[in-house]
DNA sequence: GAGCAAATGTGCAGAGCGTGCAGTTATAGC
DNA sequence: GCTATAACTGCACGCTCTGCACATTTGCTC
């Protein structure tokens, strides 16, 4: 048959990203409906129309279905990261990264709905943010050019996760930061670190 | 009977006390010996002579005995936090607290070691430490005479867990900070707060 | 000490998540 | 069409955790 769609992709693979795409916007709509704990894969399962072992050869766990795109952040943020060029540091980086993350999404805020509603999703969300700051720590490290016992590398990115969390997870969630007060607390966040290290270079 | 022995508890109590101590401790040496996931609860039972069924009256979970003294750990921070005296900050108070938690114990240190062998108890440690960062973050607010929007606190706090849990969780674990370093990494910290917030403060 | 009330331990049944495996169905390429 | 391969499915199972009823133990009073 050769590829001959427009998409450049065969039935296969389109039933399958449908599939996918299907099972996360069910969940998430019976998530947000009757709580994440009271809906069970079966559930799920039955409202796309796949059988419960399916939703399993999608996504490794319930949890999973509702971070389903946590994995793709982190490997931009590596690519970025990875291939910044001389002179850009990893908070200029990630200080764009927050900018463009800002955007508002249905999906989105379907699911910051649902996790702010559940505290297992909350650890869970947290637990997945980890990579994340492992990722920051090591190009912030290689930005100050710290040594294997520096501290620094490890309270700058915790810094800025916290920050990213902020701006994402209010506690009183319905009212979202603007993309104007994100960009003044990102901005704070930066003179804090800048202040932060200046004080350190000087003892 | 009343109160006749020395200990001031009656035999109920010391029972349950010991039958607490009991699982911890052989659970903790059934998790070190072959693992946390291939260690299952009627393991733990059996080697602890009680019923299954007993240890989810002790533990809410499994993740439960490993973190078993957590809550107690939050109840002493939040007090300490609570009766501050005047002029003492969460950050004095906090750097007390790191020093102390600093000693060397053996039920700790098997402990760590099965957290550094499971993924999904790092997840489980981290999430449990959130809710210590939330009283950090109203104590450092209460300090700063933060209003509700201002993000200083939460990245002090985030700041200061990390540091917190760099020196209770090297990489490298087997070769934990020594007393004096721990105290350097605090001091670090403490020098690089007070850069951020001055920095802050010059805006 | 006998006896009663309350706390504690236990067994059982079951829900729910997640996995391994084998069999069926659908697709891709010829 | 035909075959190899990928995807889906059903089934059995192990494990965690819960609710409930029942048995056992303890604390206390008389």
């Amino acid at each position: 048959m050769l590829v001959h769609m427009e998409s450049g992709l065969g039935l296969r693979e389109r039933k399958k990203q449908k599939t996918h795409e299907t099972i996360i916007r069910v969940a998430l709509e019976l998530f947000a409906e009757q709580g994440y704990e009271r809906t069970t894969i079966a559930e799920i399962a039955e409202a796309a129309e796949v059988s419960p072992r399916t939703i399993f050869s999608y996504f490794p766990s319930k949890e999973d279905i509702v971070f389903y795109d946590l994995g793709e952040l982190h490997a931009r943020l590596a690519v970025a990261l990875r291939e910044r060029p001389e002179g850009v540091t990893a908070l200029d980086v990630l200080r764009e990264f927050i900018v463009v993350s800002l955007t508002p999404d249905r999906t989105h805020k379907l699911r910051r709905c649902i996790v702010a509603t559940d505290e297992g999703l909350q650890r869970g969300k947290r637990a997945r943010f980890a990579p994340l700051e492992r990722l920051l720590v090591e190009a912030i490290a290689q930005d100050l050019q710290a040594r294997p016992e520096d501290i620094r590398p490890q309270i700058v990115a915790a810094s800025l996760i916290a920050a990213f969390t902020a701006i994402h997870d209010p506690e009183a969630e319905l009212q979202p930061y603007s993309q104007e007060q994100a960009l003044a607390v990102i901005d704070d966040v930066l003179s804090f670190l800048r202040g932060g290290l200046e004080a350190l270079r000087q003892r």
